[in-house]
DNA sequence: TTAATAAACATGAAATATCATATAAATTGA
DNA sequence: TCAATTTATATGATATTTCATGTTTATTAA
């Protein structure tokens, strides 16, 4: 009998670890495609979404404003994603792809996608089924 | 009808958001007793462990090693960890709780507890009981 | 109206993280 | 045995991230 550690069965630490190493082999194909993954994950987020704020982006990918400011800054220089006033709002910047941002975010994405069929492929069925039922059920419980 | 994003059911996402946003709550507190997180799943690592090496806390702690090494700098000028050198081999150096590291990780882990409990209060009873079985069997398989 | 407040984004300084590599000790195998 | 290799940790330069706050524009309510 093996003495069970605090961590391994906490559930804030499963989330994380499982987060982490699921996605550490895919992270390895977005930094082949030269990209760090909060440049990956604003592709992602616009690929089939309208212009989105700043602020929209930040919340969606995960990042605090001031760092996705600074990324699409460096996103922007390369040509991957454009700035675009609002005209309604001038405060307010849309961020969109531009055509190469899209074609990189598509190949991505694709990748993504067999990536994440491998991996529910290595899962038992019930788990496979379960698995983002209860994460979006968590999810919901926490937005309530 | 709305349209589904990509990222909204793409499972690298959704367990990123969920850990993220799950974990948001509970940070607060561990920024309230003078924490990082960093240093706090440092604490957590070891509340119930005999000492570990920095690589093998590294591992467990989610932190690539030259930064766990200098998280154990500061914790060690703090008096929350302690480094003792390994007898039977000079390399390797054990971390360990002092005291007071020992107490703080103590308060923090029932606070974690209480955490997880409404957490899991606020899921219905199937997801509740199935949430961490779906992630182990996610990590067994990614290790396998 | 217009002053006060709030919201959106940008910026710069300070803190932190990463990467490559140094140092030291142990292990391997010729 | 001892040179070559590997392992464990530390270090320092560079890059990134965060925090507080600035600037501009919109909204609120007096």
């Amino acid at each position: 009998m093996t003495k069970a550690r605090f961590v391994d069965s906490y559930l804030l630490y499963l989330m994380a670890v499982a987060s982490e190493r699921a996605s550490d082999s895919f992270h390895v194909q977005v930094r082949n495609a030269g990209l760090r993954v909060p440049e990956w994950r604003v592709l992602a987020c616009l690929i089939d979404s309208p212009p989105l704020m700043v602020t929209e982006l930040a919340d969606l990918a995960l990042l605090e404003q001031s760092r996705m400011t600074k990324i699409i800054d460096q996103m922007d220089a390369r040509d991957l994603v454009m700035r675009q006033p609002d005209p309604h709002d001038r405060r307010r910047v849309h961020i969109s792809l531009t055509v190469e941002g899209r074609a990189i975010a598509l190949s991505l994405v694709n990748k993504a996608k067999d990536h994440e069929a491998e991996l529910m492929a290595s899962l038992a069925d019930t788990d496979a089924a379960r698995i983002k039922p209860v994460l979006m059920a968590l999810l919901q419980a926490l937005s309530a």
